[in-house]
RNA sequence: GCCGAAGUGGCGGAACUGGCAGACGCGCAGGAUUCAAAAUCCUGUCCUGGCAACAGGGUGAGGGUUCAAUUCCCUCCUUCGGCACCA
């Protein structure tokens, strides 16, 4: 019976601290503490799913709590909170099916996934949790959806302004005066071909269709042009580009963005249209190649293709428009090998040189990207060579690449170039090099006023409407006369209203117009509206999350200015990397509005991000329930404990890595626990271990000691925890085999494994006499000297082979050395009588004899 | 196709800024303890040859720079992630 009392009893001892440092409060961040530096660590929160945790979560909370812990012993007032991200389509879709209200579902599945969260003894602020389906909380969303609504993108001065400073030109009648404001809304109304996927019932954003599928569900999307809310994500597309470089990210995920946002600088180019009193204006990158353009392409949308196309090319046209138009993203994508177009039986004149050159239409060319028409130099592009070879089109080279052979065949039309070269071809321009030829020929059309200098970019109108019910609600009544008015801040929040019916109708008609009264309305001034019934998409909440948790129970403001200044920006923000464009770029975008607005006090939100990497089953492949590879964070917990769950999720290897799961490899690290366990704790009694002794640590254990606690604290401040845990490891590996331990090492190595394995930690240490938590006691400092070895071993190569090893003093100076090392049996040996060339001492590495 | 990341023992991984490849953990083998087992402890464990001392090879493949390359450069292969007619 009494042998029990000293072992390692995990699941009580887990329980014991999580309950004390809930009573206790440990973890309350103070606001607008100025005697200590802040630091603000976020983990991407998560959507509360029916099936809970799996094993990838806890990766990225166990990463930041280690951080949040060690900043706190640092001496920093840390802010560390969490919550739920809880509207979207999971829990509506549970609804269709079973008729449970999505809120139901919601509040259970946050219960289970809460206590998950809180069984891994995470150093939460639980006071500040937050969740996006709460009133209290959209109400603050739908804020700053009216902000937007209200506001306008002044170009010259590149930021957000209130709609009221917007000037309107002259001599506008009162509707075309309101239609002027309402398009210069940063959040407007449009009728715009979407993404319409019949399956989800829902329009989609471009970053939700993934080659032609839903992302949720892979489902069949359709383009069908529909009234929706965009956000004009597109006006900050500079700024969302320029401010990358004040951010410390993964290089990686910076570039993932800049290609999403996709900026391209080239010239806009008019070209007459023979016969006609039109202009065609088209977009190129590369102006430089004007005298190649021998045919123009415009998309089948293009507005001059009814008013272009000659009689006789009519039928053809108009056939091959019906049939572009009836394409799904997925059989654009499909057909992308093949190009077809259609000539429409009209000339525009290229500028540089009068040649007539044939009109053409083809799905190739986009409406929605640039004008909508290229020139098209089949010599120097590759999807313009093919439609010209296909076509049997006109190919002429004007670009001289450096190698001959190439320049021959691209001058034959057997060939494709698109690199940098010479002039040919080109007229006075000729022996320029491309990017010289470049800026000379964009003066040229601006002087002579064809064209001017113009940027693109990829990246779109952010699509903002959802034909669902689990949402936000827009803030929003549309007036019986036709007019879009918005609900005045004091009647916020708009609560979603109960529902008997979740199916969407299929036609585009949101759930929520059913619902007639909640939907029909009658405003102060006595005219009848009705209220919008699209909703917001999930994205809405989790683009400023991170400021709710400032000040999460203000019911007065979003959040208070003066936290906001204290706390912000987030120091460190730990995710998945799959929200590298979606709601990394989102919420940029919102933050640079609030910043515009002077909600805010920084440009960016996120100081730094760092990923963490996907865990995959023990087979090595993805978790699924299908493979029936998935690991169950309780079932962990419950066999080993959250501390060595932690420790193994560090363990495993770089955090940012891809790598896959095994439980022996808990086991070990449990192993590691039960070990230290053991060498503090007598087993008997279950009191402190006779072995520990208040006993001076000699040279060897002081040296390892200091040396352990440098390389645990750079460790954790470099995120390399898998190293931090092997020193730890190692140190205790070494106490293992002391017949007195040092109480002083014993006290150090439990506070640096603390932010690790805190529950184990915490009971160690009051074993150890302390009656405080270790939660704020001062991480331990290592001292320099100690550190050193007093000898070395180097090693001994001849000609880079290793001979031997040699023990010299640490202070041992090159001569030395090398005397040493050339008095070496072996040496002799290997050199055979040979003299030595030269020989190379690196001090505190190695020697290496060259002969 | 383009862009990015990565390829190291049986496995997860380590190696600072070009300086002893394989730390730490798992697994495996042998031993101690035990009536036996679990647990624990000790020893060994990159490959090839050898009883051994030792010799040779070795970080996806091939080449290069260097006294010295997992690390830098070039070419190629494989895996993963992203983009995919954006002119």
């Amino acid at each position: 019976m009494c042998e029990n009392k000293g072992i390692y009893k995990y699941n009580e001892i887990e329980k014991k601290w999580q309950e004390f440092w809930e009573n206790t409060r440990t973890f309350k961040a103070a606001d607008c503490d100025n005697s200590r530096p802040k630091y603000y660590v976020l983990d991407m929160f998560p959507y509360p799913s029916g099936q809970g945790l799996h094993v990838g979560h806890p990766e990225g909370y166990t990463a930041s709590d280690i951080t949040a812990r060690y900043k706190r012993m640092k001496g920093f007032n840390v802010l560390h909170p969490m919550g739920w991200d809880a509207f979207g389509l999971p829990a509506e879709q549970y609804a269709i099916q079973t008729g449970t209200a999505p809120a139901e579902t919601t509040r259970k599945n946050i219960d289970n996934i809460r206590r998950q969260i809180k069984s891994l003894g995470f150093s939460y602020d639980w006071a500040r949790e937050v969740n996006t389906t709460n009133p209290n909380y959209y109400k603050w969303t739908q804020w700053i959806f009216l902000k937007m609504f209200n506001s306008f993108f002044d170009e010259s001065e590149q930021k957000a302004k209130p709609i009221e400073q917007l000037r309107i030109p002259e001599g506008l009648n009162e509707k075309e005066k309101r239609q002027y404001i309402d398009d210069h809304r940063l959040a407007y109304e449009a009728e715009v071909a979407v993404n319409w996927c019949p399956a989800l019932g829902t329009v989609l954003a471009n970053e939700e269709v993934v080659g032609g599928l839903s992302e949720r569900g892979g489902h069949p999307v359709f383009r069908k042009p529909m009234r929706q809310w965009m956000l004009k994500i597109t006006e900050y597309a500079e700024r969302l580009i320029d401010d990358l470089a004040e951010v410390d990210w993964p290089e990686s995920i910076k570039k993932l963005q800049q290609d999403w946002i996709g900026k391209s600088i080239g010239a806009d180019v008019d070209f007459k249209v023979d016969g006609f009193d039109e202009i065609i204006r088209v977009f190129t990158t590369r102006p430089d190649t004007l005298f190649g353009a021998t045919y123009m392409v415009m998309a089948p949308e293009h507005r001059l293709v009814d008013i272009l196309t000659s009689p006789d090319r009519k039928e053809a046209v108009k056939k091959y428009r019906e049939e572009a138009a009836r394409k799904s993203d997925l059989d654009r994508t499909d057909l992308a090998k093949e190009k077809t177009g259609e000539f429409i039986g009209a000339y525009a004149i290229n500028p540089v040189n009068n040649k007539k050159i044939p009109i053409w239409i083809s799905d190739y060319v986009l409406i929605s990207y640039g004008t909508g028409a290229i020139m098209a130099v089949p010599a120097h592009d590759d999807r313009d060579y093919e439609f010209a070879t296909k076509y049997n089109l006109t190919i002429i080279q004007v670009v001289q690449p450096e190698d001959k052979e190439q320049s021959e065949l691209v001058k034959q039309g057997k060939l494709c170039f698109i690199g940098d070269g010479i002039a040919i071809n080109s007229g006075q321009f000729n022996g320029i090099r491309t990017p010289e030829f470049k800026e000379k020929i964009t003066n040229w059309l601006e002087q002579t006023g064809q064209g001017k200098k113009a940027i693109n970019y990829k990246l779109r109108d952010w699509l903002f409407s959802r034909q669902r019910y689990w949402g936000e609600p827009f803030p929003i009544v549309h007036t019986e006369d036709g007019r879009v008015a918005s609900l005045s801040e004091e009647d916020l929040p708009l609560e979603l209203p109960k529902v008997a019916d979740y199916k969407p109708s299929g036609n585009g008609e949101p759930p929520l117009a059913k619902v007639t009264d909640w939907v029909n309305v009658t405003l102060p001034d006595g005219t009848k509206a009705r209220r919008e019934t699209n909703t917001m998409p999930q994205w809405a909440g989790s683009c400023w999350y991170y400021l709710r948790y400032l000040d999460p129970d203000n019911s007065k403001e979003g959040w208070n200015p003066d936290k906001e200044k204290y706390w912000m920006p987030v120091d460190l923000y730990i995710g998945g990397a799959e929200h590298a464009v979606l709601h990394l770029l989102y919420s940029r975008f919102w933050h640079k509005f609030l910043y515009d607005m002077g909600y805010v006090t920084t440009k960016e939100p996120f100081k730094k991000l760092v990923n963490q990497g996907m865990i995959l089953g023990e087979d090595g492949q993805k978790m699924s329930k299908s493979r029936g590879n998935v690991v169950n964070p309780d079932k962990v917990i419950t066999d080993y404990g959250a501390d060595s769950m932690r420790l193994y999720e560090m363990f495993m290897g770089p955090l940012e890595a891809i790598k896959p799961w095994s439980m022996q490899g808990v086991e070990g690290v449990h192993r590691f626990l039960q070990k230290l366990w053991r060498l503090v704790i007598d087993k008997e009694t279950g009191g402190l271990n006779q072995t520990v002794k208040d006993i001076q640590a000699n040279e060897e254990t002081l040296r390892l000691l200091n040396q352990t606690i440098k390389k645990v604290g750079d460790d954790i401040e470099s995120f390399g925890f898998n190293t931090a845990i092997s020193a730890m490891m190692i140190l205790v590996n070494h106490l293992s085999k002391l017949d007195a331990v040092p109480k002083s090492s014993v006290e150090k190595v439990v506070l640096i494994l603390s932010p690790f394995a805190p529950h184990i930690a915490e009971e160690l240490w009051q074993k150890l006499g302390h009656n405080d938590s270790l939660a704020y006691e001062s991480w331990p400092e290592y001292d320099k000297e100690l550190i050193k070895e007093k000898e070395i071993e180097l090693a001994i190569q001849v000609n880079g082979k290793i001979k031997d090893k040699i023990v010299v003093p640490a202070d041992a100076d090159e001569e030395q050395i090398k005397q040493k090392v050339l008095g070496n049996d072996k040496v002799i040996a290997a050199l055979a009588g040979k003299t030595p060339k030269k020989v190379i001492v690196i001090k505190s590495r190695l020697v290496n004899i060259v002969v």
